[in-house]
DNA sequence: CAAACAGTATACCGAACGGTATACTGTGCG
DNA sequence: CGCACAGTATACCGTTCGGTATACTGTTTG
């Protein structure tokens, strides 16, 4: 692992453990081992570093995700797919996913919530084409797939926190127990 | 309004927009037209002030949240009532609820995250009692307490990220919407 | 070999950070 | 009146902030 590795991999861990604004560029490189003009050479700025460390991470998601949210006519197989790619996906990097969602919440003109929200844009654009695929199928989805598509990730989403928190295990079966809630509620 | 209240004002809004540790206490002397001494004579510390900041607002959603999540037997309306609570008080108070938000899924070894656990895990305790208290009637629900408080309150800041947001109106209908997706799910 | 160049360190920049020592003001009260 | 005290400002503290000018490496390449 270069430099460069090292530097967003420092980077990663400490801007998900205390925050983008939180953590001093020096403290980066301490913890890289390397000094400032080495880690402004790579990334050219704070803030290009967390892009960096933001691209590098999301492509993966996104790769994953382009290929679970291929809807085939099988609505519930689909977000089966599209959520156990998310779990799957939080739990190996939950690290990186922990950072993502607290940007994604993060205050609208802060500078981590503009460097993600492209990233998010893709994701729910993703999801949202699924619901619209879907309308023939479920006439009662028709106007609605924007909604469905925006709590869709947040029931996901809140799954994911609980299994980042120690309150379940992020696995296919905690997947289709969000599924079932957000098909079907909490009775069935 | 005196100048603790203009400073507490002006904290929430600048904290809301651009987070805690992106703005500094100069800018915050600067907007409530005072200067450092006399935010440090009423809250000490900048992290002082963020506590005041937090504490003031939910204050107000606290004792509204103890009356609404008051368990006497009706469960789909407990859960309506609370979201109503919930929906109501944060189109009042747009600015905080996007503040508590942030820092809910803020790092938890941000200063910002710990200003809010309490207060956190006093509207999980809320409504957490509301599920154990309705265990008897809904058999099902026994040892999912847990989750579903957690899952009910994550569809709630789903909606009201919604809201916030201006995809949806935060009023009883769609409090009603929110309660009727987390029971029975999308298809109903 | 020599030039070019990516990569790295030393040492530094001005600005902003959170916080404070000191002193002055106004008001309430014995 | 005269004392106490909350409230406020001026001016400053040391530290850290993000970022850089300069120079030295080692490797590649004409």
């Amino acid at each position: 692992m270069d430099n460069r590795d090292t530097i967003l991999e420092q980077a990663l861990t400490l801007f998900s453990e205390r925050g983008y604004d939180a953590v001093g560029v020096q403290e980066i490189c301490d913890a890289a081992g390397i000094t400032k003009p080495t880690l402004y050479h790579y990334f050219g700025s704070k803030h290009g570093l967390l892009e960096a460390v933001l691209e590098r991470s999301f492509s993966v998601l996104k790769s994953r995700l382009s290929a679970a949210a291929d809807y085939k006519g099988d609505m519930p197989l689909t977000l089966q797919t599209i959520a156990e790619t998310y779990f799957s996906f939080a739990g190996e990097f939950p690290v990186f996913y922990r950072l993502q969602l607290a940007l994604w919440f993060a205050p609208k003109e802060s500078e981590g919530f503009k460097a993600v929200v492209l990233h998010n844009r893709f994701q729910y654009e993703m999801i949202e084409k699924v619901f619209l695929n879907a309308v023939p199928q479920h006439g009662n989805m028709r106007g609605r797939h924007q909604a469905y598509a925006l709590t869709f990730l947040g029931t996901l989403n809140t799954y994911i926190g609980l299994g980042l928190n120690g309150f379940a295990t992020l696995d296919a079966d905690l997947a289709r127990q969000a599924v079932r809630q957000f098909q079907y509620g909490i009775y069935s």
